[in-house]
DNA sequence: AACTTAAACGGACCTCGGTCCGGATCGTAT
DNA sequence: ATACGATCCGGACCGAGGTCCGTTTAAGTT
């Protein structure tokens, strides 16, 4: 029989561009959740690893989470370890899983402000918010994970939370670029500029998230043109 | 006798949050580029290196740039080209240390629009529009040089570019957050969005130079609210 | 010209991410 | 129950970045 994939796998050459078709809004977040469709043994060491990941993060920091020492603690060879995350991002990629697909349920299909009911201008404010917190909470674990410059605009997770974001400013500006409107919004999010302005620079978190409800306000041509309040 | 250190050497913690203080404007690309107050075999073999390092770039691409083929083609002990740049990143932000240079020299003291004369939001059109043909021109070389996620904001080319920016908001908006918008917009400029949306989602050049008008009119609050058109 | 010393040199060495392949396992078809 | 093939496992192996330290050398000093 065949097992499904699970690495993840042969992406097409790209992108639709800016592409109106695509899925429902629901789309992937990889396999990589799934011990489902997995033979029985490599499942339990997918848990093992995962387990075992965490541990060493908890007990040395995300640097501590070296492959072989993961497939050690994990009681499992190296090439194990390979063979299901792929490569180190792949594997802290992972580990962020669980807490992705709260945010993703959150903003596509929770409660307003966040989740759909709401006027589009507010969930975006709400989602920066949202998208800010998450981020500094795991902000060692997301910053280990972040893919080399190559990778970082084509994860999963990625993908659809700019195709969020997107849907939400051509609600608001349907005659913009939203594509890449939307790209310049979610750069303000992304761990490493987090990291830099707030462990470097020593901001707190309210003056991000007041740029954010500033930048918003900007873009989508709402709201007050001097320093933001954050609603 | 006392050699200058040549390594970026001791940052202090981080830069100042916000500061207004900061020396003048032509600061630091750091002391890379001095061969002057090397000793005479040091400077000759950086010489070397770099010369070695741009060939093997032209012959096999940035990957083919291994830290031991530099050494190698450079004749010199790997040891050495360590020394002299730190790590790899070190040695590739030193080869696009002349261009860096001269679109420093453009944006700070060059013919308008580019250069001081011309009002700020101007300038701004026209930093955005210079640095987008800049990064992808030599893009290769700027993703291979890219530095991980908790340097990238502290390399002094881009401390410099941020600076400006931040200088020329504040001209236009002197009341808002322009340490931070300068952020928004500088991240639209970053090498690996450029890759993305241009070499894999295969967007035109003028596509992004559009839309960063757009984002400069918008966040200006000057301009035209529909679809850019790149004045 | 001989002396001194801070700096530069070189290459052995370490670590870690990633690959490979022979052999052990699981799930299934008969 | 048995046989079979796809999948998985493990750890030896490789390449590249980065470190270390004993040796060499440039450049002032007497």
């Amino acid at each position: 029989m065949l097992y499904a994939g699970l690495m993840p796998a042969a992406q097409p050459p790209f992108p639709p561009p800016d592409s109106e078709l695509f899925g429902p809004d629901l789309i992937q977040l990889g396999t990589a959740g799934d011990d489902s469709c997995l033979r029985a043994d490599a499942a339990r060491n997918r848990a093992k690893l995962l387990e075992a990941a965490a541990r060493l993060i908890a007990e040395h920091g995300a640097d501590g989470v070296t492959m072989e020492a993961v497939a050690a603690a994990a009681e499992v060879g190296k090439g194990t370890v390979f063979r299901r995350f792929g490569d180190r991002t792949g594997l802290l990629t992972a580990l962020l899983d669980h807490s992705e697909r709260k945010f993703q349920a959150a903003y596509l299909g929770g409660p307003p402000p966040l989740g759909p009911g709401a006027p589009p201008v507010e969930r975006l404010h709400a989602f920066g918010c949202a998208l800010l917190r998450r981020t500094v909470e795991e902000l060692d674990l997301q910053l280990a994970a972040e893919p080399g410059p190559d990778r970082r605009f084509g994860v999963p997770a990625w993908r659809v939370q700019h195709r969020h974001v997107v849907l939400l400013l051509r609600q608001a500006l349907p005659d913009a670029d939203c594509d890449l409107l939307a790209h310049v919004l979610m750069a303000q999010l992304g761990p490493a500029l987090v990291h830099h302005l707030v462990r470097q620079c020593g901001m707190p978190l309210e003056r991000l998230e007041a740029n954010w409800a500033d930048l918003v306000a900007r873009i989508t041509g709402t709201g007050p043109r001097g320093p933001a309040g954050c609603t």
